[in-house]
DNA sequence: GTAGTTGCAAAGTGTTTGCAGGCAG
DNA sequence: CTGCCTGCAAACACTTTGCAACTAC
């Protein structure tokens, strides 16, 4: 299908074969802004596409982090979220449901970075409000 | 010493019976800006002060964060920094090294904060900043 | 063939828990 | 006594690794 076609090019442009588990995890974790667990993106891709094992899922999710096709986002000790959207953008983390929604850039807006530390360059800016539901 | 006697007031005042334990962990960590995993606080309250248990040092830690004396700070997945300053600050995160460091908070000026979800209050504001040693 | 990929199971890491024994009030 | 605290060992959750079978070119 068409679909399938369109996430195979586009994992051959980011250098990497685009083997039907890719094209499945693909499927299900890009193409729109989501956040997934490792786990998520297992259970989703094999009840909706095909069967895949969590060594693959690691293995792929590591690959697209790579490729600069997702994004890791830390917010929870011992959990990794998976962020289909590599644009500069922040998050809001519910830390009573664990939801993690994304901020736009332009609506956070950090004045004056402090120095950096002799020797050292950024490497990503990470703005996490945590939030929990009003009582 | 002096010292125990001003850290068994402290938990007191937390509400934390002085044990020797929580004692000796507080003398490591609390009272000098530092950022330690339980790991480091365990190798360093039983080499210099006393033989802890693994289990204990997480005990204390967890109570120590719900009075507030210390707070967590999640920059890596898998593991969990404490952090001795309480107060309103964040942190660059040399991604190299793991070493963390304080920016006070008037160094990041945040204009702007997005609006909130509905139904949803802040619980806290994260700034990491990533850095890595230039090439 | 040869290099890259999959998937199982085992190992690993950091953290939590169950529970028996100890200690302080 | 009674309730909290400690510490051992086992259990846990998530992630990585070793390795043999497989696939594509």
């Amino acid at each position: 299908m068409r679909d399938d076609i369109h996430m195979m090019q586009k994992l051959r442009e980011a250098g990497l074969s685009p083997t039907p588990q890719r094209v499945a995890i693909g499927e299900i974790l890009l193409g729109r802004p989501q956040h997934m667990t490792a786990e998520q993106v297992h259970a989703r891709v094999s009840t909706e596409i095909r069967p895949v094992s969590l060594a693959t899922v690691y293995n792929t999710l590591k690959a697209f982090v790579e490729k600069g096709l997702l994004r890791e986002v830390v917010v929870d000790p011992g959990r990794v979220y998976y962020d289909s959207t590599v644009a500069n953008h922040h998050h809001f983390y519910n830390v009573e449901t664990g939801e993690l929604t994304d901020i736009p850039a332009d609506q956070v807006n950090i004045a004056g970075l402090p120095v950096l530390p002799r020797g050292a360059e950024v490497a990503g800016v990470d703005v996490i409000i945590r939030i929990r539901p009003t009582h």
